[in-house]
DNA sequence: ATCCTCCCCTAC
DNA sequence: TAAGGTAGGGGAGGAT
């Protein structure tokens, strides 16, 4: 590189200039305040270091300590630096290290100082043969719980990240010698040989959030408070600044989220190498379950618990943990008054965007979405990636919020969105900083707490993981319940931070149920006066109306459904935002005429409120239904043509596979084959002769789900010889409603399939799946159906056939259509994993299931030795053909469909070698993905999608081409109406 | 057929 | 002003 003659007049806007300056500038800073803070001998003579990332202790306390000892902390890396010191560093930063660079930890200087002599460092590298190989060796080391009951070591210990991270001996010997420095980072002030102590500090300390980064402004002005008075960090503004990168990283949350992630799951591997065995929390979790049980009238727990399946001794439980809300969370623990606020976590501050010349919005947003559209389709046009930049104003604020309360979202406010969106959805919106250190403070508390019970974890993340709990539970005779509710009391009391668990037999059932746990993406419902009441329900009677032109609907018949306090319930809900003990009341009015708008649904809703005289403030749920519903769409047409048009055969064969038996979601059909296939098919669990027995329970027993909904639901009779005729009647439809995922499968079998029609619980999804199910009807039945042909049937079927159509025109007439927006319950997800389960999950999350089932069903506990495992195992299984390699999956088996996918694989082959497929060919095709979406199977159609179009696109094959582009078209918008968003693919 | 790499997507 | 990183999974497609 030609370097430029220096001038030395202007030393800043040369290669070398502004930098070097700067550089030398900090470091006779540093001296300037060695020299007068230095009153000890250096150990660190002639060492300079660079701390680069995340350390522990902070790079602001190495600093201190270097200053003490004699060494030199340089801000930035130069060919000064001697030594590199980092915690932990991405594999891609490591990936970038010259050759013969060296990290080494920071325990090198605290051991260093400890010892009083400079240590060999190279035992402190922190990359190195040995560490890299080492974390590895002692993965499987299960927690030994027998040691544990010989602790006696108190809870407060136990949770102390430091006294469990031996790794930094003698910390408050340095601590104190930090203090001396008048140092006041948290971290520093806590003296952790006692976790009361700190936990004092974390409780105690400023009120204001922002105080921890103020009161640290003396060694951390530089890096975290842009407005400090150094000129240096006035000038860091783009790439072309040499410091640029570690401001940035230091700013990024989303950097922060990924270091602290490895950081976690790596601090889990220390954890487990240097277990002494002894579990020092199983002494305040045995006091807490003692003292739970006498102080729980048993009368309550009995209730509490008889909904949630006691895992037998055999089966695994698997714990999913995972932070409310985290950042928010943090960055309020002090703040007890924000917590009924609307919060967010953000850089921004408010809509301050300043004007800047060559900026046009507007014109860049456009192109987003015009290369979107190119990339996803035209029907991206409305997608939801848009509404971030579409609800952004010329000045509004572009800073990205990180995390915002559950209060926040009741205005609409998500993670991700712009400040400036976010302050127009809601101009009360509180902003605060990012407090990155008690971020991680938090997390090693949370940590440090499910550590000192069980090591079986794993990290997902700084605030997220999963626990192994089989062992616990079975030793300490815990149900998932107790020990919940003991952790998430805990770790309120420790971190004044809430969290949700969930629980499973695998991983993915217990994110599940934290996923239903939650308090969500359903609001907690509280208001403290009639307006706010107000306020939501016209937000609600918006959200109905927007359903509504969804499916293109109106109705006239509105239900209030309303949850209140009970009188004897406690004022709060032991759940955070949960609703608590309730009474359930239920109102509809008929109207004379069908509506959809917002402010008429208001209208009559707020009416129903007002005769009811209720106190706003014990409010805890509130649903609104539309029902009897006018279909815009020719649906009327649809069915009454049904009986008037040709028979003409179709393919479905009717080979259900035995994990789906008689209670699948949504509606079922039988084949419409007359003859053979019919009687051929197996007899059994097939859906054809389903008892409709455990699929009917009531969701919520209570005056407000005693009213039948007849026709919803209704079963098919047993197979038979005589019934072959009634086989091109219509397809029969077994509708299973959902129910409480709180009910366990067994309990549902118990329950008399014909007490009484179904009643559940109407969610967002459903209006659309009775959409489906009414134009279902059409594609299903036979085109040319003759009349004739229905007048040859017995009697008996003719009945039958008349009733079904009776029973599917009062489907559509009669279902309810509600988002509901209810306070949250406690869930806990059945340890089994099978249809009844299936069934019982909200739609979303039923969708969500089948995608990930393939991928992640049974996982065992990620750890970094037997995720390579799984890897391998995976690439040994892998199957030739591109079908094969994602088909060969758990979900096939679960989610079999009626054609077998050997069966399909084979056609689809045989197909695609010739190139020529018949008329019919394509018809069969197009059946089976029918019956595929019926299924819900998403990720097998997607595979078959692809696998399709690929090929089409490869051989230019005009026939298959065509054919592939009407199928597609036609399974989109099924899509999209049955799920209600587009299919990718 | 298998392996590898690149690219895209998603989650935190 | 804003701080849109990082790991891991999986598909596509090329090299062998």
């Amino acid at each position: 590189m030609k370097k430029k003659p220096t001038n030395p007049n202007n030393g800043f806007d040369e290669w070398g200039g502004y930098m070097e300056a700067k550089k030398r500038k900090l470091e006779e800073q540093f001296e300037s305040e060695a020299n007068g803070d230095r009153t000890r001998g250096g150990i660190f003579q002639g060492v300079a270091i660079f701390v680069n990332g995340y350390t522990n202790p902070s790079a602001e306390e190495l600093k201190a300590l270097m200053l003490l000892h004699g060494g030199i902390y340089h801000h930035y890396e130069s060919s000064r630096t001697t030594h590199i010191i980092a915690s932990n560093l991405p594999h891609t930063k490591i990936k970038k290290l010259k050759p013969g660079e060296k990290i080494i930890k920071p325990e090198w200087i605290v051991d260093s100082i400890a010892s009083g002599k400079l240590m060999d460092h190279k035992k402190y590298l922190l990359i190195s043969d040995s560490t890299s190989a080492k974390p590895l060796s002692n993965l499987f080391r299960k927690c030994n719980i027998d040691n544990a009951e010989s602790s006696t070591c108190s809870k407060s210990e136990a949770y102390s990240c430091k006294s469990v991270d031996t790794s930094v001996p003698k910390v408050s010997t340095i601590e104190n010698e930090l203090d001396t420095v008048n140092t006041s980072a948290t971290n520093a002030k806590a003296d952790t040989s006692s976790m009361a102590e700190q936990t004092n500090s974390v409780n105690n300390s400023a009120p204001n959030p922002q105080a921890t980064n103020t009161n640290t402004t003396d060694y951390k002005s530089d890096t975290v408070n842009i407005s400090a008075p150094k000129p240096e960090a006035l000038t860091t503004k783009t790439a072309s600044n040499e410091d640029f990168l570690g401001e940035f990283y230091n700013k990024s949350r989303l950097h922060h989220l990924s270091t602290m992630g490895a950081m976690f799951k790596q601090y889990v591997n220390q954890l487990r190498e240097k277990h002494d065995g002894v579990f020092k929390g199983i002494e305040a979790l045995r006091a807490w379950k003692s003292s739970s049980l006498q102080n729980t009238e048993e009368e309550e727990l009995d209730e509490t618990f008889s909904d949630n399946p006691k895992p037998s001794h055999s089966d695994p439980v698997i714990m999913h943990i995972d932070m409310d809300c985290f950042f928010v969370s943090v960055g309020i623990r002090n703040n007890p008054e924000l917590k009924d606020q609307p919060v967010a976590v953000a850089h921004g501050k408010g809509n301050q965007a300043k004007e800047r010349e060559g900026v046009d919005r507007q014109a860049e947003f456009d192109i987003y979405r015009q290369r979107t559209m190119n990339r996803m389709g035209l029907s991206s046009e409305n997608h939801t990636r848009f509404n971030k930049v579409n609800a952004i104003g010329e000045f509004d604020s572009m800073s990205e919020i990180a995390s915002c309360n559950y209060k926040a979202r009741e205005y609409g406010l998500k993670n991700g969105m712009f400040v400036g969106q976010a302050l127009k959805k809601c101009p009360q919106l509180k902003i605060v900083p990012y407090d990155f250190e008690g971020y991680k403070e938090v997390s090693y508390c949370l940590y440090n707490l499910i550590a000192s019970l069980t090591l079986n974890i794993e990290a997902v993340s700084c605030d997220e993981m999963y626990v192994d709990c089989s062992q616990l539970f079975q030793k300490f005779e815990l149900t998932p319940l107790q020990f919940a509710t003991f952790l998430r009391e805990t770790i309120v009391k420790e971190t004044g931070c809430t969290c949700s668990t969930g629980f499973g037999s695998n991983k993915l059932q217990a994110r599940l149920a934290t996923k239903k746990a939650k308090p969500n993406v359903n609001y907690g419902i509280r208001f403290q006066n009639n307006q706010e009441m107000e306020t939501f329900m016209k937000q609600l009677s918006r959200e109905v109306e927007k359903r509504l032109e969804e499916v293109k609907m109106k109705g006239k018949c509105i239900t209030l459904k309303l949850m209140v306090r009970s009188a004897e319930a406690p004022r709060e809900a032991s759940k955070f935002l949960g609703h608590g003990v309730c009474d359930y009341i239920t109102k509809s009015i008929s109207l004379p005429i069908y509506i959809s708008q917002a402010s008429q649904i208001f209208k009559e809703v707020i009416s129903i409120v007002e005769k009811l005289k209720l106190d706003s403030k014990e409010l805890r749920g509130i649903g609104i239904q539309m029902s009897k519903l006018e279909l815009q769409s020719k649906m009327h047409a649809t069915i009454d043509s049904f009986f008037t048009n040709k028979v003409k055969p179709s393919y479905v064969d009717s080979k259900p596979g035995p994990s789906y038996s008689n209670s699948k979601p949504g509606p079922s059909y039988a084949d419409s084959k007359p003859g053979p296939s019919y009687v051929d098919s197996k007899p059994g669990p097939s859906y054809v002769d389903s008892k409709p027995g455990p699929s009917y329970v009531d969701s919520k027993p209570g005056p407000s789900y005693s009213d039948s909904n007849p026709g919803s639901t209704y079963a098919d009779s047993k197979p038979g010889p005589s019934h072959e005729a009634a086989m091109s009647s219509p397809k029969k439809l077994i509708f299973v409603p959902d129910c409480d995922l709180t009910k366990s499968p067994k309990r549902k079998a118990a329950r008399s399939p014909r007490k009484k029609s179904p009643k559940k619980v109407e969610k967002v999804g459903d209006m659309k799946m009775y959409l489906m199910k009414a134009q279902k009807i059409y594609p299903e039945v036979p085109e040319d159906f003759d009349k004739s042909v229905f007048e040859a049937l017995p009697d008996d079927i003719k009945r039958e056939v008349l009733r079904n159509r009776e029973e599917q025109l009062s489907l559509l007439k009669t279902k309810e259509y509600s988002p509901q927006l209810v306070a949250p319950a406690a869930h806990i997800v059945p340890d089994n994993l099978d249809e009844s389960f299936l069934n019982a999950l909200p739609e979303d999350i039923r969708q969500e299931l089948i995608e990930d089932l393939s991928k992640q069903q049974n996982m065992p506990l990620r750890t970094e030795e037997n995720s390579s495992r799984d890897k391998k195992v995976q690439l040994e299984d892998r199957a030739p053909s591109p079908l094969n390699a994602t088909l060969d999956t758990s979900s096939s088996q679960l989610l079999s469909s009626s054609l077998s996918l050997q069966e399909m694989r084979t056609m689809l082959r045989e197909w695609l070698c010739e190139c020529q497929p018949e008329p019919s060919d394509v018809e069969m095709f197009s059946d089976y993905l029918k019956q595929l979406v019926e299924d819900r199977n998403l990720s097998q159609i997607v595979v078959l999608m692809r696998f399709l179009q690929r090929h089409v696109t490869k051989k230019e094959n005009l026939v298959w081409g065509e054919a592939y582009r009407e199928m597609l078209e036609c399974l989109q918008l099924t899509m999209k109406l049955k799920y209600g968003h587009e299919l990718k693919i």
